[in-house]
DNA sequence: TGCATACCCATAATTTTCCATATATTCTCC
DNA sequence: GGAGAATATATGGAAAATTATGGGTATGCA
């Protein structure tokens, strides 16, 4: 299974552009993505990233509830905010404008990978929520149950 | 198979011509339809669009229902305001004048991608719109069983 | 003849593709 | 084991192609 890990740290042109860490262009090779999907975090200033098998099995579950739910719709808005990129030739995505601003990306792209997919922060937004998620970590103690089957839950 | 995301604003030029997200097009490609078909929403101020393969399939989940029940007669009603719409040589369609009164569109169209299928807009009221979905989906907590084979889920 | 539709062209803005370079990393052969 | 060559990565800029959009002209149906 393709893993996302490690932090990376990235510039952002003048026109969008950034390099896809060489490492996540590996792990989108293994489950056969030719492209990315990202989205607005719902929790956090930043956004989240899969490869595009991803937005498949989403699409596909959406699919499955009833139409006219509102369940079905507010699931939508996920879909009307997401966006399928290509990476080109020389490993880049063109970030559009709107995630720029949504991340408040200023020329600079922190790239932290989650094991099924990854984000990308401002770098130093990024450090403040690391930071804290530290500090909850170790006043909570974290557990963690490693289970058989690919049962994960992503926030 | 295809999928329609994202959100782009086009305009509808004076004789209702307005150019598909070059995005959608691609999907439509991808499922090989050779138009659109256009509907207006049950639910909403807005026009429903969908590709071939995906109204071949809403054929046969109405074809499923009882026939004589009233839930086939009502969603009948979709088929019969139905348009299928060609995409011209430059990636436009013109818009039925009844749709444009429907959706009240006003030399603009948002057009939102939904996955399977995708909206036609007036801007104003797709962000009013939104923004009522994106109060719920906070409120009812959106979750999404994954149905996939790796039975994931999204928080 | 008038209105609507299809077809064709022009253009500005954007997007994609291609090329160039600096830096880092890996390989290879001695 | 190490020097140099070859490869890969990240990044910048420019050329080429595509997109969105407006306008015009023929075609056809009523």
């Amino acid at each position: 299974m393709a893993v996302f890990l490690s932090t990376f740290e990235n510039k952002v042109d003048r026109k969008g552009r950034v390099s896809i860490p060489a490492s996540f262009r590996g792990a989108l090779d293994q489950e056969k993505s030719t492209g990315i999907i990202l989205y607005p975090s719902f929790k956090h200033a930043c956004i989240e990233g899969n490869g595009d098998e991803r937005i498949q099995e989403i699409v596909n579950s959406i699919d499955a509830l009833d139409v006219f739910s509102d369940e079905a719709e507010n699931l939508q808005t996920i879909l009307a905010d997401a966006r399928q990129l290509a990476i080109d030739s020389d490993g880049r995505i063109i970030l559009p404008s709107e995630f720029i601003e949504y991340a408040q990306l200023d020329g600079v792209a922190t790239f932290v990978g989650l094991g099924k997919g990854f984000q990308i922060w401002e770098p130093k937004t990024f450090m403040e929520h690391r930071a804290k998620n530290r500090e909850r970590a170790r006043k909570q103690g974290a557990t963690l149950r490693i289970v058989s089957s690919d049962k994960t839950v992503v926030t």
